[in-house]
DNA sequence: TATCATACATACTTTAGGGTAAGTACTTGT
DNA sequence: ACAAGTACTTACCCTAAAGTATGTATGATA
């Protein structure tokens, strides 16, 4: 029989510092590459499920749609559909997502003071 | 022999994508779920690496000295070795890393906001 | 009858990131 | 002589995330 998996050390940690540490719970809701850039596309407005694609050529497909679930399920991102056909389905954020704009913005400023350092 | 290996669409539409999506920039820089995490402890002050080691107990060792070169590789943080034994080195946020530090704050005003509202 | 468009779903494979564990160098303290 | 402390390094493994490719429902249009 295989031994019991004790409770990892960097488990209990995680929750300890999800407890202490603001910016881990952040990183949990959005610490991932495609997420932020997600949010920031949904904050200048909704936006269709394809039109988000063609904004973010290189997300995939599967990728993109995982995302979006998991975005809805933390309640950052609501989701609506048109019951027509073909579908017609917007994303766009909710009022916690909105919360989050600062923190896009910021990011934004600092990519563009940095970029005009750059040359 | 092989089939030569076309260059991939998501590696050029991610070329694109830096150049016009400042997020997409950001996220290359700090894009990851520890570098964030990182750059707020040192946002308190500098430390040393044994400090960061036990502000962020659920790092291991090996990724946090992973991402510090990194981050210094790419001009965040700097390192300030002292020559002694045992080692003295410390961490802290080089000028352009401090320049993240207004995105840093909006995530941790955020993270409080939702916890409070969170009960 | 076939095709197109939209918003997905699903199976399979690959890769990059992270985890574990052990080792290294150098000096001070016991 | 040996352990302890610091800041790493290295090798190996494992898993979660991402990539690739294909399939699905529905009705409108040609």
């Amino acid at each position: 029989m295989t031994a019991i998996k004790e409770t990892s050390v960097i488990q209990e940690n995680k929750q300890y510092a999800l407890e202490t540490c603001p910016v881990t719970y952040v990183m949990e809701k959005i610490g991932n590459y495609w997420k932020p850039i997600i949010i920031y596309h949904l904050s200048q407005g909704p936006k269709r499920y394809s039109e988000l694609r063609k904004a973010i050529p290189a997300i995939t497909e599967k990728v993109l749609i995982q995302h979006l679930k998991q975005l809805e399920g933390d309640g950052l991102v609501i989701r609506k559909a048109k019951p027509v056909v073909p579908p017609y389905v917007t994303y766009s954020l909710s009022k916690t997502g909105k919360g989050l704009m600062p923190v896009i913005d910021a990011m934004a400023l600092w990519a563009q003071k940095e970029r005009s350092n750059g040359f």
